[in-house]
DNA sequence: GTGTAATGCTATTGG
DNA sequence: AGCATTACAC
């Protein structure tokens, strides 16, 4: 019960200081997460009633985490009135209660990003533009950046800069699309992820008499890393704070990792000057680490300019030294982590979970998979193609979607022919080009078709019915039944399982359980009684009798009003309010003995999926012993004893797009100082000296982030057991490869100089790196793997310099010629 | 309108 | 190499 004698004294200031401004400057593993749970606690037992604290976090697994915390402080009585989540599902939900005000249905849907380029490419389409000129997804990012930094469509075309910035770049007409998409979005009754964001700052600027109901409501609200909020949050959070002005912030600049997402560092550094009495508190001592982890990751970040300045650092063990690893190619790079994991393994009887994989971009967890699957080694990939992102799961929860809004144009466009049923691309453009023309929804053409003058044969038209009926029986469905029946009626109905029953394929067998699996999540969810104490279903409930039953009545009148008109709005409307008859329903506590609830709704099943991501989702016992495999940002707030950092190479990490500027390479190497401070006890880097990008072999030189870190703490290196016998079974060159590398290395980079000569002197061939330096354009030379060529081209300095050789067999390769062992030949 | 073969583009990072 | 879009034959 004593919580405060478990923290140290900066955390005790940090958790006492409920009142005011604070400002939590948290290192990594600093017990930042214990402090904020305290901090929470705290408050309640200080006589701060939940159901005035707001607490934003980065993921809703996050928030759980520390409901649960709480709980065991507080009791689940309390803690279950928590508002807690991220900021998309904690805005969302107020934006459902609030929608109207700002012109939505309640049952307005969340366009995921496929969605949103998908509505793009028919807006290039309608304006007879180039896709390759304005690429989708860069368009979508345009957009996204404008509505993060609060710039609506209108206020986008009359913004002169950003005009200049897309004529200089060749699209002028991005402020038309932008214009045009808002409009669509809002026709369909959808908003993007970053519209969840603009409208509420919307909703709180136009509407001060909500402001006011929220600022009372949220008299206290902390902020979890805040360093990765963009400007979009930081209004959100500023007006919300604006009354009480109890704004708690934890963040650590030097883990801001998502500024091409829009996030903005400033809004951490610059927080002192929105409230000039602010308190800052400094977390400084590092529990997670051992000492030469954190000393590492501190010369490594020293490396930066922009900081806060703080001092990280821990009374833990010193610990191994970190370990280096070299590989040929990629698959050998998985080979020798899998391998160093098998050996941890067994000489500390660990967890597979104990070990993270991580890497910087997605694509490279293929080697890794394929090493660890032939060792054994159970693994989980985080990120990547999640569950609810496969097509199939997609093609059933778009018929959902259309059910439950069926203004929605994606889920619509994705499945009006799907299963095929005769309604092609000809027609699907005639119906959009009406609903453009009379600036109305797809739906609304198709379902008042012949108000409309159309050019769409008799044929067709049944087809079109017929369609536009079994989606109405779906809507229908979505009223009366629970979410499992109408999702196993739409899995029926709609023919997509029957699609695969028949199908014996593989894929087609994994595309049938995994409607199964969807299906069961809908039983599970559907028939859920009374929720567990602190999930978070639980905090859904609590909230939706908060913020609805106020305006219960007045709304449900509207609501039936406007369901005059159509049949089919009726359908979706009436699933609505009789959603909030069950919120009001709700608000009474609830007993076993009371008359058994109504089974919970596909709406809510969806609401419930619409933000989830797979680091979100629940594991089950057979997944919890596994290897973790994710990018690093997948990483963030999350500690493994071991940890990998896998693809240590120029250009790669860093990625080669950071190179331009300062301010990204500087993003880059926090991403690395957040990829250090997720290990306990160990970290190996590993590097490959080749690797396949789009089929084809490139050569990579190490990363200059090893050469970051301070000497000392890597580890002096030897040449593993496995690494020498399988080199010199499965490739002769590889040991040549590996030899004799530059007695004149850098001396400004010794780190890696050493380890390469040491290796080198082990096996030591008749390799002379001093025979290249004569080495010009134009002249033949051989290579052991590739044969001969002539050099067409040389960059670089040595000893990092690079040869571009047209191979005579091979082709055209870049080689560093430290490594490359090319001999030359006339 | 439907299904398959050929082409072409791509891979930061993510809610 | 893998995926998506396009081109072409039915």
């Amino acid at each position: 019960m004593n919580y405060l004698d478990e923290l140290n004294e900066s955390q005790k200031q940090a958790v006492l200081a409920t009142e005011g401004p604070v400002m939590i400057v948290a290192g990594a593993g600093s017990g930042k997460t214990r402090v904020l749970t305290y901090r929470v606690a705290h408050l309640m037992q200080k006589g701060v009633d939940a159901f005035n604290i707001l607490s934003l976090t980065f993921t809703n697994k996050a928030a759980k985490a520390m409901k649960e915390r709480i709980t065991k402080i507080v009791g689940g009585a309390e803690s279950r009135n928590l508002w807690m989540g991220t900021f998309h599902s904690v805005f969302a939900r107020i934006l459902r209660a609030e929608a109207e005000k700002i012109g939505y249905p309640t049952n307005f849907t969340i366009y995921d990003t496929e969605d949103s380029k998908g509505l793009i490419k028919d807006i290039l389409k309608e304006l007879n533009l180039d896709e390759k000129v304005y690429k989708p997804g860069l368009v979508y990012n345009r957009i996204s950046a404008a509505k993060n930094n609060l710039i609506s469509a209108t206020s986008y075309r009359n913004n002169t800069q950003a005009q200049e910035e897309d004529k200089s770049s060749g699209k002028p007409l991005i402020g038309n699309i932008y214009e045009r998409y808002a409009k669509r979005c809002f026709k369909a009754s959808a908003m993007d992820f970053d519209d969840l964001l603009f409208n509420t700052n919307v909703l709180l600027r136009d509407f001060p008499e909500v402001l006011l109901k929220y600022q009372e409501r949220f008299k206290y609200i902390l902020v979890d890393e805040y360093q990765d909020t963009n400007f979009s949050q930081y209004v959100i959070i500023k007006q919300l704070a604006a009354r009480y002005e109890n704004i708690c912030v934890v963040g650590d600049d030097a883990q801001s990792i998502y500024a091409f997402r829009g996030a903005n560092i400033q809004n951490i550094l610059n927080f002192e000057k929105d409230y000039p009495d602010l308190k800052t508190f400094k977390l400084e001592q590092n529990y997670r680490s051992t000492k030469n982890i954190v000393n590492a990751a501190n010369s490594v970040i020293a490396n930066n300019k922009e900081q806060l300045q703080k001092l990280v650092w821990t009374e833990n063990d010193s610990g191994d030294r970190i370990k280096l690893m070299r590989a040929l190619t990629d698959n050998e790079e998985g080979y020798l982590v899998a391998n160093s994991i098998f050996e941890i393994k067994m000489q500390n009887q660990t967890h597979n979970k104990s070990f993270a994989i991580l890497y910087r971009t997605n694509a490279q967890s293929r080697a890794m998979e394929e090493a660890l699957r032939r060792l054994n080694i159970p693994y989980k990939i985080y990120g990547g193609l999640s569950f609810y992102q496969r097509k199939e799961i997609k093609d059933i929860l778009a018929y959902c979607r259309l059910s439950i809004n069926n203004h929605d144009e994606e889920s619509l466009k994705r499945i009006i022919n799907y299963p095929a049923r005769g309604i092609g691309d000809t027609t699907i453009q005639k119906i959009m080009l009406a609903a453009t023309d009379h600036d109305v929804s797809i739906w609304t053409i198709l379902d008042n078709i012949n108000d409309f003058t159309l050019e769409i044969n008799s044929g067709t038209k049944s087809k079109l019915d017929a369609f536009i009926t079994l989606i109405k029986n779906f809507s229908a469905a979505a009223i009366t039944k629970g979410a499992y029946e109408v999702g196993e009626y739409i899995a029926n109905a709609s023919g997509i399982l029957k699609e695969f029953y028949t199908d014996r394929t593989p894929e087609g067998v994994s595309r049938y359980e995994n409607i199964q699996e969807l299906l069961n999540g809908m039983k599970e969810f559907s028939e859920e009684e009374e929720p567990e104490v602190g999930s978070q279903e639980n905090e859904v409930a609590s909230e939706k009798n908060e913020v609805e039953s106020e305006e219960l009545e007045e709304r449900s009148a509207k609501l039936e009003e406007r369901s005059q008109e159509t049949e089919a709005g009726s359908a979706t409307l009436e699933a609505r309010s009789q959603e909030l008859e069950v919120g009001s329903e709700n608000q009474e506590p609830r007993t076993k003995n009371q008359e058994p609830r109504t089974k919970k709704q596909l709406a809510e099943f969806m609401q419930d999926i619409a933000l989830l991501t797979d680091a979100d989702k629940e594991e089950d016992d057979t997944e919890k012993d596994r290897v973790s495999l994710m990018t690093i940002h997948a990483a963030k707030g999350l500690e493994f004893p071991y940890v990998f950092v896998v693809g240590m190479e120029e250009n790669l990490f860093p990625s080669q797009l950071s190179l331009n500027s300062r301010s990204d390479l500087e993003e880059e190497r926090r991403l690395f100082y957040v990829a250090l401070t997720r290990a306990e006890k160990k970290i190996t880097l590993s590097f490959s000296l080749t690797r396949y990008r789009w089929g084809n072999l490139i050569n990579c030189e190490p990363s200059r982030f090893i050469e970051e870190i301070e000497q000392k703490y890597l580890e002096a290196p030897s040449a593993p057991q496995h690494d020498q016998e399988r080199t010199t079974q499965r490739d002769p060159g590889f040991t040549k490869f590996k030899s004799k590398q530059p007695q004149a290395n850098n001396p400004a980079h010794p780190i890696l100089k050493k380890n390469l000569v040491k290796v080198s002197t082990a096996r030591n061939t008749n390799f002379d790196p001093e025979s290249l330096k004569d080495l010009q354009v134009g002249m033949q030379v051989e290579h052991e793997k590739f044969g001969t060529g002539q050099v067409t081209n040389m960059e670089g300095i040595y000893p990092n310099n690079k040869a571009t050789v047209v191979f005579d067999k091979a082709g055209q390769k870049q080689l560093l010629l430290k490594f490359a062992r090319l001999k030359i030949l006339n």
